[in-house]
DNA sequence: GTACATTTAATGTAGTAACATCTATTAGTG
DNA sequence: CACTAATAGATGTTACTACATTAAATGTAC
């Protein structure tokens, strides 16, 4: 729970209208709505092209991630989607990928003979490492902003799907 | 050019930290990072649902939104694909599904042979005009905040954006 | 004006998403 | 326990995306 005095200087230069070229908007939810789905298509289409150079995609490598936090702990299909930025993946199809490129490893669950277990293969976390700085490069060209506006974004759009 | 003194209330719970159930974060940029995505791929499986409704998809309903700004005036195809927030679409494609539907005519431009003048019909005004009070609402689920801070969240993607 | 490059839109193709269905296993109910 | 419902994950299908290629028209250099 935080109080968040901010002092922010705004250029008015390239803003959502110059791109997309509207001149006006309905109301500041009609521009921050197209505004985040224009930042993150923007957002996501220089991700897609900075894996590419690494043959993975951005959900297979945000399934590898998900396999690393757990560790050594196996962690169940169904469990993975939960984690997922874009939960309406076919994470069966995408853990396929992942196993005939060595990055993970299946085996059945003994608890639940449903079940999948997966864990990430000695080769996934030597992918991740190498990847790392990269990624960590790429999500800091936020650092235009504050840590602090970062924060307060943060905040906003978790109280905005919080209202549902 | 703004300057915005802000004094808000965040809540600390159904953060991105319990979604996609990651404790901790590198940064406060990557927290954003991943947010945008997940907020966003929120809001538009929320938009696929509401748009199916209504045989629909969300990319058609922008190039129609676009056919309805230029009023009359005819626009290229290529210039539809400038103002679209998803810009990797095949807009030729898109034009050839509002063509079947009859809510879209495309003539020959007279001026260019190789460019294709394209104009919303009647009927397209007319779905449009039915969708407009149910599209306002639906972007008004963001006035959990305020219009201020919804310019505020805008102001810092574009910043963002402009920083490439 | 001819030759070559560029632009505009359409189309071909491979991979993926969205959605439904199927099989195997487990949970719940009488 | 038998029976039905629910769950987990795999798979089939359709449509769409991302990308490359093509075809026609226009622009540009000589």
């Amino acid at each position: 729970m935080y109080i968040h005095y901010l002092f922010t200087f705004i250029a008015d230069t390239m803003s959502i209208e110059t791109d997309i070229k509207q001149k006006k908007f309905r109301s500041p939810y009609q521009r921050l709505a197209l505004n985040l789905i224009y930042t993150t298509n923007w957002l996501e289409y220089k991700q897609l092209e900075f894996f590419k150079g690494h043959d993975i995609t951005p959900q297979q490598y945000n399934v590898l991630r998900i396999l690393r936090g757990q560790q050594t702990v196996p962690i169940k299909v169904s469990d993975i989607t939960e984690r997922m930025l874009d939960r309406n993946s076919n994470t069966s199809r995408l853990v396929d990928k992942l196993l005939a490129k060595n990055l993970a490893k299946r085996t059945s669950c003994p608890n639940d003979r449903r079940a999948v277990d997966v864990v990430i293969t000695e080769e996934g976390l030597q992918l991740l490492a190498e990847l790392d700085p990269h990624v960590d490069q790429w999500e800091d060209r936020f650092n235009i902003i504050t840590p602090e506006e970062a924060d307060l974004i943060s905040a906003l759009l978790d109280k905005v799907r919080e209202a549902e």
